[in-house]
DNA sequence: TGATCTCCGATCAATATGGTCGTACTAAGA
DNA sequence: TCTTAGTACGACCATATTGATCGGAGATCA
């Protein structure tokens, strides 16, 4: 179904929640902490503390430990984009198992395979998707990008 | 990771082949059995069974019983798109658990999610980018001959 | 009628994922 | 400097999903 992992949801949530505060004009700067988020989200509060670790470790937030510790984002939330955080939690955008093989590292159908090449095309078009779309596009309600289509016009903003 | 399933690949695989035979210049219009797809690309032979059981099912292929039956499309190459393929195997495209939600099923974090319609953004445009492309767009180094078999009227884009 | 093939349901095994636990480390404040 | 609130980190378990297998029933053609 081409799901992207609940870890990966719960980091997209807590960038938010962590941006929304940080930049925004209640409490502008302020630290949040793992529990916040996960009481306000619902999210298992271990798992959450997880995520935010390999977003730290990822240098996307940054940790300040201790009292009255948390996290903060490393960067302004227009330079963090979606692809980026979810490639943080998930590992690089795969398609396909064999999208990258290196050595003799293959799958068993490689030598006969046709639908390598238009497989990675397309994995390519999702990545230009996810990487165009920032934190700060998620906040605002800023224009995202979009492709026209005569067959899908559901959602509204 | 967005992985598809191998299911699917092994889907787009055997539809590409049955594809490139019914509509290739050697034997035009030869069913396509099977075994032959599992020898040729390495599946195993009960798995790729079930999958192309599915996509008869789904009706995207038809299928002949008996000696000498097999496979064969049940529309032109160019009327099957990505999407439709991959879909019948692994169901509605759905990027996050909350992408189909009806009723009152519906993900803990949903009352303060803030991250669903962005998600549903995305979404959309994946959808639009498998849908854009047909399996006819797949066979870009095999013989893409338009010599139409009876059973299939084909339509140019 | 028998051989060959697809159809279809049930089932098993492997892997990935979601979620938990325990402990160590760090920093602020009394 | 001691205590406490917080993060860091690694090991671990449970469950869901997926990949793969098996066995028999139903068609079809020679």
């Amino acid at each position: 179904m081409l799901k992207i992992s609940k870890k990966a949801d719960y980091a997209l949530m807590a960038l938010q929640h962590i941006a929304s505060v940080q930049f925004g004009d209640v409490t502008p700067g302020r630290v949040v902490n793992t529990k916040e988020i996960a009481e306000e989200y619902n999210i298992p509060l271990e798992l959450l503390a997880k995520v935010l670790q390999v977003l730290s470790k990822q240098g996307l937030i940054e940790s300040h430990n201790g009292p009255k510790g948390g996290y903060l984002l490393a960067r302004s939330a227009r330079q963090i984009t979606i692809a980026q955080i979810i490639e943080s939690i998930e590992g690089p955008l795969a398609i396909t198992d064999c999208s990258h093989e290196k050595d003799g590292d293959f799958c068993m159908q490689r030598e006969h395979c046709n639908i390598r090449t238009p497989l990675l095309k397309i994995q390519d078009s999702i990545y230009q998707l996810l990487n165009n779309m920032t934190l700060g596009d998620m906040m605002g309600g800023t224009p995202l990008i979009t492709i026209q289509s005569p067959s899908a016009q559901g959602v509204e903003r």
